[in-house]
RNA sequence: CGGGAUGUAGUUCAUCGGUAGAACGCUCGGUUCGGGACCGAGAGGUAGUGGGUUCAAUUCCCGCCAUCCCGACCA
């Protein structure tokens, strides 16, 4: 390709963004921002998702056919499954123009996800056993209304991924392709080269599966997961779902006599600490909380942690929970919200502890009296100690693994890929029942994967660049090579830069040739720096009828002759 | 969805109650040519949008839209 040809330029003066893959990608050329999560690929950046999207493609094709759904697709198959209602960043079309004579104003959804057109067209043609298992993938365009796009590729309203469906005769056969997928991920994320730094990690399965889901992970600054990591047992969790034991305090101090103290109008851990001149974790939250069941439940938790409302349900043991309104906290407690506590709460209410309130002595808590607190509580005294102690708060970094009370390697990752086990709930809403040897009918167990290509391409610009721009890891730089010419007005020159990107052409080796005549040398470096291109060759008077050959990631060159560049890219 | 900010040339920004200016980019001519050169000339704007205040609004006020940032959310 000739760079003069080459649609798209460099901007260095472009914006700077939040993110590193927003700003350099864009002063590249890579991208174009049309709306707010939503960007075009240029040439330079089409080539790099294409780059990734053959190195799924081309592992996806050992474990699964390729097949292409429709990104449109109508509302019944949504609200067949039920996600009509449940997926609140879901897309739908509009009519655009209402006074149309052929109007046609049905709306449709904008696919986020297949899993409801795929169980449809499965249910067409597999419905005996001897036809499992299969699976089938696509990669195509995805939509999701985000609240708020941002951080570039991470996080967009249209983004790019590969999403692969399998179906089973048994949980069995699910979980023994779960494996194989697994896998197939793993030798995905080493061909594209971000195996080293991707770790599997347990997730919420969200509305797919009670069970975790298992989410690839890739170690990145910018992305917005938090990971707990464990070494010794090669265990990573999601924030979300992270088991946590707070890390232990001093227990020396004598025990004083509890008192209730005025705090008007304070609010928040943070300042309610300041105010009582005493330590965060002396403090208590308590939320009021009110389930499906009519239960109200007091959670609390040590100050400077925040209730998990996921792991609150499971030590509760209810669906579905939501904090209390306001008359209900001050039925329940006597006092506004915000001074709700653990003593003489009526005996209806559930209480839920957790475990981090456990080793404390003469900690605070809200009195359940309107703008007071209650100071040097203690258990056994004050307040009987539980029968149990819960693990119900988000674990922050600091935290120590309850098992082996290891304390968590904590660090930011960016989700590139996720597998769930989606067993009966997809076949179920569409009645896909398959017929087994026996002739009975039996539900089609069914998994789902997703690898998203477009943000991967943003994690990889997000960790691989330098104050000069990005570095593209050779599996996916949209050229091997940047070929620059200088002095190309000279005749002779421009013959041997022409005859040399011929040679490279014609032995195959991507080559993007810098071949303008009217820019300074520096400005053709900075653009070849800031393109990020793996190995830069300059042809130029100084390099007479040898050719430079310098690599993106250093700083020494190498005079070579033609033959001995050609060697090292075959 | 809550909080904050912004919207002016292709881009990044400046300016101002009396209808706009720089830098970069672009075009032409010339000199340069190994780390983002220089000189000269030139093209390019209904100031996001709708309303209000005013003799006069790009400027002040309000609504809407859009973008960015923080937070909430994230099947």
């Amino acid at each position: 390709m000739l760079y003069s040809k080459l649609f798209g330029k460099t901007n260095k003066q472009a914006k700077e963004y939040d993110s590193i893959n927003a700003t350099l990608l864009q002063k590249a050329g890579f991208i174009d921002q049309v709306m707010a999560g939503v960007y075009t690929y240029l040439p330079l950046g089409n080539r790099v998702l294409s780059k990734i999207e053959n190195l799924i493609r081309r592992e996806m094709d050992k474990i699964a056919s390729e097949i292409l759904m429709p990104a449109i697709v109508p509302k019944q198959l949504w609200e067949k499954s039920g996600r009509l209602e449940t997926v609140d960043v879901l897309m739908k079309t509009a009519p655009a123009n209402a006074v149309s004579k052929t109007k046609n104003d049905t709306e449709y959804i904008l696919s986020c996800t297949h899993e409801e057109v795929v169980t449809a067209l499965a249910e067409k043609f597999n419905l005996s056993y001897k036809d499992f298992p299969f699976a089938v993938y696509q990669i195509q365009s995805k939509f999701r209304n985000e609240p708020r796009a941002k951080s570039g590729l991470l996080r967009g309203r249209e983004f790019r991924m590969k999403d692969l469906y399998s179906f089973h005769t048994s949980e069995e056969d699910l979980k023994k392709y779960y494996e194989v997928v697994k896998e197939s991920y793993w030798e995905v994320f080493r061909k594209i080269g971000i195996a080293d730094e991707t770790y599997v990690v347990l997730a919420s399965g969200g509305d797919f599966t009670d069970d975790y889901s298992h989410e690839f992970q890739t170690t990145c600054e910018t992305g917005e997961d938090t990971l707990f990591h464990i070494p010794s047992k090669s265990l990573t969790f999601n924030k979300e779902v992270a088991p946590s034991r707070a890390p232990i305090l001093s227990l020396t101090e004598e025990i004083f006599p509890m008192s209730e103290v005025e705090g008007k109008g304070i609010k928040g851990v943070e300042a309610l600490a300041k105010y009582l001149k005493i330590p965060v974790e002396k403090t208590t939250k308590t939320l009021i909380y009110q389930t499906d069941k009519g239960e109200v439940i007091a959670a609390a938790v040590r100050g400077g942690y925040e209730v998990n409302e996921e792991k609150l349900k499971k030590a509760a043991g209810c669906k579905k929970l939501q904090l209390a309104s306001s008359e209900i906290v001050k039925k329940t407690t006597g006092a506004e919200v915000g001074y709700a506590g653990l003593l003489n709460l009526p005996d209806e209410v559930k209480v839920v502890m957790d475990e981090s309130l456990n080793d404390r002595k003469n900690f605070e808590m809200g009195a359940n009296k309107t703008d007071f607190h209650s100071v040097n509580v203690n258990f056994g005294r004050d307040l009987p100690e539980p029968e149990k102690y819960y693990d119900i708060k988000t674990a922050k970094d600091g935290d120590l693994y309850p098992e082996t009370g290891e304390k968590y390697q904590v660090f930011k990752a960016s989700e590139v890929g996720n597998i769930f086990p989606l067993n009966t709930k997809y076949s179920e809403a569409f009645n896909y029942y398959f017929t087994d040897e026996k002739g009975e009918k039996k539900l089609v167990y069914m998994g789902c994967y997703g690898i998203g290509s477009s943000r991967i391409m943003g994690v990889i610009a997000e960790k691989y660049n330098d104050d000069r721009g990005l570095i593209w890891p050779e599996s996916v730089a949209p050229f091997k090579v940047h070929l620059i010419g200088l002095d190309l007005k000279e005749e002779s020159i421009k013959k041997h830069a022409f005859s040399f990107y011929d040679l490279l052409q014609k032995k195959d080796i991507e080559v993007l040739f810098d071949d303008r005549e009217d820019v300074s040398a520096g400005a053709k470096f900075g653009d070849a720096d800031l393109i990020g291109i793996p190995f830069r060759l300059v042809i130029s008077k100084r390099t007479g009828d040898k050719i430079e050959f310098k690599k993106r990631t250093e700083k020494e060159t190498q005079l070579l002759n033609s033959e001995e560049i050609i060697k090292r890219f075959t």
